[in-house]
DNA sequence: GCATTGGTTCGACGTATGTCAACATAGATG
DNA sequence: CATCTATGTTGACATACGTCGAACCAATGC
């Protein structure tokens, strides 16, 4: 059921992060909005990084180790290099935890984001 | 009033758009899928062809002639080219209807990447 | 300390991209 | 037909991007 917000939250601003932009359809994006947006679709626009982002938002807990995702056809530096581009767009937040280093998707992003695509009311 | 598939629907690939992949976050993306969806963000990944593409899914009807949209700051041309990428894409559509020529988006993508994007079940 | 494994950073290279000015095309209008 | 307006296409240019190998850090184990 609702039982959705029941999590400690412990990111007081968790819920209603990224209130970046309003839905595609609602009205024309402004300069500032779309100079926000449009990153975000950008780091999503190479297969390789869907592939990564799927790969880590897919994995238990939205999380996952470098090494478990980093077979997808392109070298280790390149990985790397796509990860950081993921990073720098604020899908993926990255923590070494002892030899390895994990992944983790920023939830909040991926709703701010299907609002974003979100369909207008087809009454 | 579902007279909406009363089109001529002239190009037949037009019509099963985007059945293409499950929520990014349920499974890994294959190959396949990434090389599908990945073309539909990058698309939406230059803030212009943003503007342009929100620019003509708030109009009236989801529809907008190029006179309406074209004032984002850049050249007429470069207009032009960003408004063929959303196209080939398979974003918009084009219809030319005497002197003006008039772009739609394609609701069933808006509403597949929006699945796309359709966060994890929080339970 | 040294070797090993996991991951990032650094150059370098070829290709793609965004942009414009100039030209071309399609309808409307005289 | 001539001309004007609205879009699209072409060619050129600078910049960004994706990729790799090599060099470099970080933790672990000998």
């Amino acid at each position: 059921m609702s039982n959705i917000e029941l999590l400690p939250m412990a990111e007081p601003d968790s819920s209603d992060v990224a209130p970046c932009c309003p839905p595609l359809t609602e009205r024309p994006f402004t300069v500032e909005e779309a100079e926000t947006a449009a990153p975000m679709f950008k780091a999503l626009g190479d297969p390789v990084r869907l592939r990564l982002f799927s790969a880590v938002a897919s994995h238990e807990g939205g999380e996952a180790c470098v090494c478990d995702i980093a077979d997808v056809g392109v070298s280790q530096p390149t990985v790397s290099h796509h990860l950081k581009k993921l990073r720098e767009a604020g899908l993926l937040t990255s923590e070494r935890r002892g030899t390895w280093v994990y992944y983790r998707v920023e939830p909040s992003v991926l709703a701010a984001m299907g609002r974003l695509l979100a369909p207008p009311h087809t009454s």
